[in-house]
DNA sequence: GGAAGAAGGTTCGATGATCGAAAGATTCCA
DNA sequence: TGGAATCTTTCGATCATCGAACCTTCTTCC
């Protein structure tokens, strides 16, 4: 994308190295989802798999505690029926467990097993560390401005609609 | 140097700013995956059309012209024939053309339409201008950082191995 | 207390993207 | 010229995903 629209982007003149960083943004995406086939391929999953059970170990870790089949269906944008299909998927493969909920019995709650959380580690912590590798060599105030960065950048890509002209692009 | 011990990640020792960071990109990993979703449904395509009309316009962007469906394919990590069906699908919608390569009859050069053009920058002109928007809040040296880190970041992934087990990571 | 409605999950049939194997077409090398 | 190599496509099969209907459980209201 971004041919050559160099020039004018919602009616300010943008540096190259501004745009420069959208497109490393590209890259860095592109090389993440094929990352993310691999660890997936690796161990048998789909990348469909890794996105739930990251979003049950996010659940998890921020406190949410455990998601029903309604909830991973909400973040993974997929429906109920796929996520049926894909939680039995986690189950056989010993990832996920299903529980009644005590309060509401139509809820099912899903726990990772430990078999999961070991797994995700081993596909995930190698990177992870390399990552943090890596950002030694960036001081505290750099590590703060891409942090900062990133969260915005982040908030961005949540809000941006696509197909829609935005207000100033004009065209 | 280490002296900011704070926790481990595949036996590595990193503060917890590092470690906001990888959560930082995890997250905007997911939201782009999402918004190249709902890119593609707006256009009534899927995700793998966008990845393949993007990798032909960095292709194109990069100076190498035009890809052949075989490089498609590697870039996209698809089976040759789930290729063809790709290209038929991206024919089919007016997207892409196929061209007989002169030099070597065998080949079929694969080239983007206007039309294609359009409806890319349409994609994915808002938010990148969004994107560009948001770097006026940070100065020449910092967009230097957050590209550096950018490449940086996206070589780590590009060769990071899941599956294995870190070693002695302790380095 | 009982019935109607709402909410959460699952099952069923259909669609279609993807794969592996083999075929078709073209080029390269001896 | 003949055979191997390369590039792409076709064919049959697999499986993730979807929409609609269904079952169970909870809530509301009379």
């Amino acid at each position: 994308m971004l041919d050559r629209v160099t020039s004018h982007i919602g009616g300010r003149v943008a540096t190259g190295d501004r745009i420069g960083v959208v497109q490393r943004l590209q890259m860095l995406t592109t090389a993440t989802l094929h990352f993310s086939d691999r660890a997936a391929a690796s161990r048998g999953l789909h990348r469909s798999d890794l996105q739930a059970l990251q979003a049950l170990v996010t659940a998890r870790t921020s406190g949410a505690g455990a998601l029903t089949p309604g909830e991973l269906a909400q973040v993974l944008v997929l429906s109920p029926s796929a996520t049926t299909t894909l939680v039995d998927r986690l189950e056989r493969a010993g990832h996920v467990e299903r529980h009644h909920d005590q309060d509401d019995r139509r809820r099912i709650s899903l726990t990772m097993t430990e078999h999961a959380g070991t797994e995700a580690r081993a596909m995930f912590g190698p990177m992870a560390a390399a990552m943090v590798d890596l950002l030694d060599d960036f001081d505290d105030a750099e590590v703060a401005t891409i942090s900062r960065f990133l969260a915005s950048a982040t908030e961005v890509i949540i809000h941006a609609q696509p197909g829609e002209t935005s207000p100033g692009t004009g065209g």
